[in-house]
RNA sequence: GCGCCCGUAGCUCAGUUGGAUAGAGCAUCGGUUUCCUAAACCGAAGGCCACAGGUUCGAAUCCUGUCGGGCGUACCA
């Protein structure tokens, strides 16, 4: 059946005689007053034509037949507003999430189409703190974002395991280095060795020359320092994979920096070729200045690589191996220039891909007093904060469901749920300030306030004695009628159009923003003394029921899109 | 200096791609539980949408400029 704002659109531009899809992607939800389902701004129509607007919302409003689905037809001043019968959106709406299921706010547009996604990517050697949280989730939920629209999706974990800070750990471990403290500590150790290393370089810069002349060796394939810088790597993967087991993130490859280590040989020599590189005291460069993009250096003085070098070649190989429709990389705000740099010089190689790869950034985290500096060893580990949050859910389980039999899993889910939808709820360009109470708040604008909401509809049909999977077989959905479950309908009915820009503007607070004003509609619904499920008449009950079930399906869908799991009691 | 990003309630943020009276959460004050979990709900108070111009029937949204903040600006990533 035809979706009910297409019929819309083309009864409206019937009567108005213009175009159909000018009407339907002027058609919009009114903003919450109104009680009409959908609503059209007559302006352009009429400046068209060069008549008054609200002469042609009225004239409109009459020659529209009103007769099922719609309700009522109304012009409001310039606006043509139009309501449906109770019954008619209600079915549409909450008979198609319910049929959906699993599916619902999913679509196919994007199949055959494979996106790269160049998420997380934390340096190796480093403990995983809590700045290296966002480019993790928020690169995890664009990628669930992008399959639930179809894409496939290749995840890549771009480890900083390559570069002159392993020049420099080299040399601070074969100066302090201490073989049994690396055994028993593990990253918290290195950690310790790199914030000396960047103290006593103050006073003894020959340091920095020795790590570039350490990590020159590392290229060459020195035993010694291959050995080493190997034995930092696996040290510091086990850690990883530990964070990513606890926040419920894969990936598709881990190919860090050191995997492209064999193809920059023939990067150089392309860019060699197209005659891009220039001699600049001594270093190797590829001159932008024409671009407003100053000078990007491929090759140190010392003929070791760059970070852009690297990030040449691990483009190269990604298109020849995956043919991408877009390559993404979920990567700081800071790195812009380093982005446009790349992508303006695979542009120049000639590559036609160059025009596929989008630089997706996020705000930097800092603490009220600054920045954070790993450099300086002011970093807060991830896992200290998971740790606390779930600590804290934990707590406020036992004091307010004592009962509850799964708490330990609950609280593991609630309180990682807590700080992974900090992370996702606002813009992503904005810089966030790490705050305590904000990251184990779970009131308000919250994952909990979420997964809440989704356990009190696993509540009703506890209540209500039914499995929430089991259908009934006969629903009079036009016994939906009072206006807290009106809202609720048309909001739970968006879904899929927020997906959709989600994935468009790889922006997952999308999603969370329309889950929060979701959850806010169940709220009210449910704490409305009209609206009670389970002591209503068979034949409400029955409808309400499944706009319960609606509610729920939307919630967990949308959760899992950000990585929040959806417990049924908590 | 130049480039990019940000500026909406005391604080943290939304604002459906330019539409109707700018909305939430936190904090403050007041209320709701013999009734599906009060991690909730209702109400009060809180606004020169940084500022000034411009485009438009219409601007928080687009353009220009100013101010404020952040980041970047070759041998780190």
């Amino acid at each position: 059946m035809t979706p009910l704002p297409d019929r819309v659109a083309a009864l409206a531009a019937a009567a108005l005689d213009a175009p159909v899809d000018d009407v339907r992607a002027l058609l919009a939800p009114p903003r919450d007053r109104g009680r009409a389902d959908l609503a059209l701004p007559c302006f352009q129509i009429a400046k068209r034509r060069g008549a008054n607007p609200v002469e042609v919302a009225r004239a409109a409003a009459a020659a529209i037949a009103v007769a099922p689905p719609l309700a009522e037809v109304e012009a409001a001043g310039p606006y043509l507003n139009f309501t449906f019968e109770a019954g008619a959106i209600a079915e549409e709406v909450v008979g198609g999430a319910i049929a959906a299921d699993a599916g619902y706010g999913t679509s196919d547009e994007g199949a055959g189409k494979t996106v790269v996604v160049d998420f997380s990517s934390p340096n190796i050697a480093k403990p995983f703190g809590i700045h290296h949280l966002r480019s993790t989730v928020i690169g995890a939920a664009i990628g669930r974002v992008l399959r639930a629209r179809g894409y496939a999706v290749e995840g890549v974990n771009h480890l900083g395991d390559w570069g002159t800070q392993f020049g420099q750990l080299i040399v601070a471990y074969r100066r302090w280095g201490d073989e049994r403290r690396l055994d028993g500590e593990g990253i918290p150790y290195l950690l310790e060795l790199y914030v000396r290393f960047n103290e006593e370089k103050e006073a003894a810069p020959e340091l920095q020359d020795e790590a570039r002349a350490a990590f020159r060796a590392l290229e060459a394939g020195d035993a010694d320092c291959r050995a080493l810088w190997a034995r930092f790597k696996e040290v510091s993967e086990a850690e990883f994979r530990r964070v990513y087991d606890i926040l419920g993130v894969t990936f598709e490859h881990f190919t860090g920096e050191s995997f492209y280590e064999d193809k920059m040989p023939e990067v150089l020599a392309e860019l060699e070729a197209s005659g891009l590189l220039e001699q600049s005291d001594d270093a190797t460069v590829v001159n932008l200045e024409d671009d407003g993009l100053g000078v990007s250096l491929v090759k140190k003085g010392d003929d070791s690589t760059l970070y852009v070098t690297r990030d040449l070649a691990a483009a190269i190989h990604r298109h020849r191996t995956f043919g991408f429709h877009k390559a993404l990389y979920v990567v700081g705000a800071a790195q812009s220039l380093h982005f446009k740099q790349l992508f303006r010089i695979l542009e120049k190689l000639g590559k036609p891909f160059a025009g596929d790869m989008v630089h997706v950034p996020f705000g930097l985290l800092r603490f009220k007093d600054g920045k954070m500096s790993t450099r300086q060893g002011k970093v807060i580990f991830l896992e200290e904060v998971l740790d606390r949050a779930v600590e804290l859910a934990r707590k406020i389980i036992e004091e307010k469901n004592p009962d509850l039999s799964d708490r330990d899993r609950v609280a593991r889910q609630v309180g990682i749920g807590a700080v992974v939808f900090n992370d996702l709820k606002s813009r992503r360009v904005k810089d966030v300030t790490f705050d305590w109470d904000e990251v184990l708040s779970f009131e308000g604008d919250t994952g909990p306030y979420l997964q809440y909401t989704h356990a009190r509809c696993a509540n009703i049909f506890r209540k209500a004695g039914r499995a929430p999977e089991e259908r009934a077989a006969d629903v009079d959905y036009g016994r939906l009628e009072l206006e807290p479950e009106r809202e609720l309908i048309r909001v739970i009915g968006q879904l899929g159009d927020h997906v959709r820009r989600a994935a468009e503007e790889y922006e997952p607070s999308i999603v969370a923003q329309y889950l929060l004003s979701t959850a806010a509609r169940f709220n009210r619904f449910y704490n409305d003394d009209r609206c009670r499920v389970v002591g209503a008449d068979p034949e409400t009950r029955e409808a309400r029921l499944a706009l319960v079930r609606a509610t729920q399906i939307t919630l967990r869908n949308g959760l899992a899109l950000l990585g929040l799991e959806a417990p049924d009691e908590m």
